[in-house]
DNA sequence: CTGTCGAGACGTACAGCGTACGTACGGGAG
DNA sequence: CTCCCGTACGTACGCTGTACGTCTCGACAG
């Protein structure tokens, strides 16, 4: 049995939600996965909310930038959400913990130091690429929330609508629509909004130079 | 004393999120708050997950929708996206709760039957209108969900990063543009990226029209 | 008026949670 | 050898959601 430490707990941890979810974590359920006490786990993390940080920031730390520097702007933005996309994609039920934990570590503001650099290097001013990054950033987690339903607020997955189940009266729409409601390709929807968002910076950044 | 009754349970409830916070809510808490035995509220609502659906459906059912049918369909689309964000604002720590649950009530789709009628009526086909209003469902969603803080991840908020807290050699951006990325006019921003977006689409639309 | 009945309020109880605290053990330092 | 400290562990406290049984009270039948 190797000795217990941090990186075991957190791997553990990372592998119960990804199993049951995240709301089956719990100290003593990860304890007893590990086949160890309760309490043994204090001596390495000090707290649950310390515990979920780590898994944050290790799953946050798989993003691999493959950052062509010689690439246009438009298509390294797209590069670096969709790396951010791939990452919450692989540990699905993981995504909710990423994303509602504000990590002050290196791991946590990579991320930000490299989308922050590709909008300043493509000539977007200050406050300008503060503004367009915290777009993104609201795009690609909205997104991402929905793709692992936790936010499947008005955006109803699949079989969740069907034609016969809304009052075409109250709802024509939805009714007319429910076939396309009911199914997403979510990779192909991803991209169609980051498409769109990537277009309209590119536009303004064009409507200014020239 | 008047009697026990879902509204008044469900109004507590809300009154307790936005005083303590979404953590804050207990069966007990609830029960104490309203002088009442904890179990008396099972007699009027099934579970507390049921409870929280009443509190989202009666923050939701709140959204006032001043549809101008006259005006054009990029306006209406800015002001129902406003209204979403205007009720999740004046009751901001519920605004979780709001956005993850799904509600198949009246409530819950309403908002979803208003936005795909103006887009439909824009001439967005059938699954355009779906992948649209799923775009600015999700950038209004991370939008609110970093203005509430519930998403800080990547944003950081006021006071959390200042110029001295960063290492300039391995975040030379976040420390230059720390001032901006420590302060947010959540408003100005919000409209920054709507606008973004609808004029992104309203371009989509034109290309193809004319 | 009396007997009955149903609905709602309530107390108790159970399994589970995070974690503070005290204890026991095992290996390196002197 | 002894000492000491980090680690593992058990116990305990106050909290959670809620299943279950009981009690009270108003309405209605006879």
């Amino acid at each position: 049995m190797p000795p217990l430490n941090r990186p075991r707990i957190v791997a553990a941890a990372i592998d119960l939600i990804e199993r049951e979810g995240a709301d089956a974590v719990s100290m003593r359920r990860i304890a007893a996965d590990l086949g160890v006490g309760v309490m043994s786990l204090y001596n390495h993390v000090p707290n649950k909310s310390a515990l979920l940080d780590g898994v944050s920031e290790s799953i946050l730390s798989e993003i691999e930038f493959t950052d062509d520097p010689a690439a246009p702007w438009t298509e390294r933005v797209r590069m670096q959400a969709r790396a951010f996309r791939q990452i919450a994609h692989s540990h699905p039920r993981s995504t909710m913990v990423v994303v509602s934990r504000q990590l002050k570590s290196a791991a946590g503001m990579l991320p930000v130091e490299r989308a922050l650099s590709t909008l300043r290097g493509a000539g977007f001013g200050e406050q300008e690429a503060v503004q367009i990054f915290r777009v993104f950033i609201a795009y690609v987690i909205g997104s991402l929330l929905r793709e692992v339903g936790v936010t499947p607020t008005f955006a109803p997955v699949h079989g969740t609508i069907r034609a016969g189940d809304v009052d075409p009266e109250l709802f024509p729409e939805i009714g007319a629509l429910a076939p396309h409601l009911s199914t997403c390709d979510h990779e192909a929807e991803f991209d169609f909004g980051l498409d769109l968002l990537i277009a309209a910076i590119a536009g303004r950044l064009a409507g200014r130079t020239g």
